[in-house]
RNA sequence: GCCGACAUAGCUCAGUGGUAGAGCAGCUGUUUCGUAAACAGCAGGUCACCGGUUCGAAUCCGGUUGUCGGCUCCA
């Protein structure tokens, strides 16, 4: 039996009717407020609401107590269809509760924004109380709903946030409260432990325990310091990417962090992009220089700085080029959202007859990369211009040629994908990977670009077969997307215990006493002189004056991958006491039985 | 940027108008130890910052900064 889709649940509509029912006590708690809308999401449901004055986090435990007695009161919920007139009527109506000219603003949109020939509905809460007069709480809504509120009983308001009128910033800021119910209070009690559990795997908590990263305010907002564990998996990453690239035939190349402003006037980020750059500078000869917020204009440069041949394309410049965005101050969220980061960029030269073979090749790339690092639960979104938006270079033609050979790529690698208008760059449509964090929060992580319009500006040639003049057309690509997210993103999918290839230290070395640590230390030299996919084995040596006991507890909450125990016996013996993270103790072993315990670098 | 919340020692937190506290971490000494925390002592804070109310402010009020959840935006 196939899995029951969320939007049809009984759980979908259970949720629905509890934001009705919030909307009830909330109405009847402030009777001046607006109601626009109330979905199901995810993991609970919302209602944006406008209040005259603002709500704070503190009134939601009154409106979740009335919720309770509302609830009890065993209102039915009934559903009427009714004509696009008279819903106008019932709307404006302010005998109905919950409806009235002074509270239809956004509602009357709503009914408007129905599309002639569907149904028109309204939902109706309704009670007779013992004197025999009917409540009534009345909402326009399409449904379906549970049959009575007592059947929404175990629930949660959660938070108070902001959101804008139909997500569109210049309109009106609605007051947006979220919530979650479930049918028993078993499930209501997991989510919220789950919860609890997920806050522990935040990257940022994790980076500051694990020693990989760490802000300072006087460094600034988003821009992470990195530390010696965090510095290691960075180069552990780029080294695997670099020589992946290396493998596929890409050019290493190294640009700087600022450029003359006019380079980026030519690009069109100046126009484009501005509000993400951070202020500009300006040299005594009165040039104007910006920190960069992408590397592809100092590509097309080198590009550009001779004649290239067809016989010369494809041309793949790959850098691991650190750029610079000021993202809004709320936005920024530890390394997953950071104003200064390092993108595993590069961009491909290519002909048109290269154009979907060098996708394919880059989305064959970024499995590959995936596969490595474990991330098996992704989405692919292919990202095309919106048509009604103006924020975008280049003419429609280039575009579309664009758009289909992304669409030509994913179908020939039979990739599925979701299309997403609004989702391109502002220079060409993309594919992107979308991975969750501990949260549930997506995350835009790997990207290919295919991009005819930079070519364009900066007048890019290469001489063809025909001894013409023709132009390029670039891919922009990071597999990773940045470094800073996507090991924010692995520390928490591996809650910091990252798989022993990737470990910023793989091997605890603890002798027991002062005199078992000159064998230590041989052994640590001696695995630091292996060779381990590609890299030498990365050993830390633990001479402390602590008990066994404590250094491989701290050992096990840095996560480190293998602990190596050596005492009187094994200095006899010449074996080492060996420890594993997952399993524990292993027992006494030979160095070399240790080294073939390690997992194949190939299976990660 | 906007809406809401939070800010006390390196970390986790207690402290509701009257002399700033605990545990862990740190330092010193003792202990040389076999698979998740040895023992003792010591030190550590402009209670984020600025201003106000008050005889007196960590505590009440205003502002700023930073952080957290969300919106918009994004690798």
């Amino acid at each position: 039996m196939p899995a029951e889709r969320y939007e049809e649940s009984y759980l979908y509509r259970l949720r629905h009717s509890a934001a009705h029912l919030m909307a009830q006590a909330v109405q009847e708690l402030f009777p001046k407020v607006q109601l626009s809308i109330g979905p199901p999401v995810e993991n609970g449901f919302y209602y944006d609401i406008d209040f005259p004055q603002p709500l704070r986090e503190e009134d939601l435990a009154r409106i979740e107590k009335r919720m309770k007695e509302l609830s009890k009161l065993d209102q039915r919920i009934v559903r009427t269809e009714v004509s696009r007139e008279e819903a106008k009527a019932m709307i404006l109506d302010p005998a109905i509760p919950g409806n009235g000219p002074d509270v239809a603003e956004f509602k009357l949109q709503l009914l408007d924004a129905i599309p002639e020939g569907e149904a028109i509905s309204f939902y109706d809460q309704q009670r007779t109380d013992r004197e025999g007069t009917l409540h009534r709480f009345v909402d326009l809504c399409r449904g379906p709903h549970v049959e009575s509120t007592k059947e929404i009983k175990h629930f949660k308001l959660m938070s108070i946030a902001g959101a804008y009128w139909r997500g569109d910033v210049r309109n009106k800021q609605l007051t947006r409260i979220y919530g979650t119910a479930f049918e028993t209070a078993d499930e209501l009690e997991n989510y919220l432990h789950m919860l609890e559990e997920a806050k522990k795997r935040d990257h940022r908590l994790l980076g500051r325990e694990l020693g990989l990263f760490m802000f300072s305010p006087r460094v600034g907002t988003g821009l992470p310091l990195w530390l010696p564990k965090g510095a290691m998996l960075r180069h552990v990453m780029t080294d695997f990417l670099q020589q992946e690239q290396l493998k596929r035939g890409y050019l290493p190349v190294v640009t700087p962090a600022i450029a003359n402003i006019k380079l980026y006037e030519k690009s069109g980020h100046i126009i484009n992009y501005r509000d993400k750059m951070f202020p500009f500078m300006e040299d005594e000869e009165r040039e104007t220089y910006i920190l960069k917020p992408m590397n592809c204009p100092f590509h097309i440069e080198i590009y550009a700085s001779h004649m290239r041949s067809y016989r010369d394309l494809p041309i793949r410049y790959a850098e691991f080029g650190t750029v610079h965005r000021y993202e809004q101050s709320g936005e920024v969220t530890g390394i997953l959202r950071a104003r200064g980061f390092t993108q595993d960029d590069a961009h491909l030269f290519v002909t048109p007859d290269q154009l979907i073979e060098e996708f394919v090749g880059v989305v064959d790339l970024m499995q590959a990369v995936l596969k490595k690092l474990g991330l098996t639960q992704y989405r692919v979104r292919v990202g095309v211009k919106d048509p009604h938006s103006d924020k975008y270079v280049g003419d429609d033609e280039n575009w579309e040629a664009a758009t289909a050979a992304i669409k030509n790529a994913c179908d020939k690698l039979g990739l599925e994908y979701e299309l997403s208008e609004g989702d391109a760059a502002f220079y060409g449509p993309k594919l992107d990977l979308i991975i969750k964090d501990a949260l549930g929060r997506e995350w835009q992580m790997g990207t290919v670009q295919v991009d005819y319009n930079l070519p364009e500006r900066f007048d890019l040639e290469y001489i063809g077969e025909d001894s013409k003049p023709h132009r390029p057309i670039m891919i922009h690509r990071a597999p990773f997307g940045s470094l800073e997210r996507m090991i924010g993103l692995l520390t928490e999918q591996y809650a910091g215990a990252f798989p022993f290839w990737l470990s910023p230290n793989q091997i605890a070395i603890l002798p027991i006493a002062d005199r078992h640590i000159e064998k230590a230390q041989e052994v640590a030299e001696c695995l630091r002189g292996t060779i381990y996919d590609t890299r030498p084995l990365r050993v830390s040596v633990d001479e402390r004056r602590e008990t066994l006991g404590k250094k491989i507890r701290e050992a096990q909450l840095q996560k480190t991958p293998f602990m190596l125990i050596i005492g009187d016996k094994d200095l006899e013996d010449g074996t080492l006491g060996v420890r594993s993270r997952e399993e524990g103790d292993l027992g006494a072993m030979t160095l070399s039985d240790f080294l073939g315990k390690l997992p194949h670098p190939s299976a990660s």
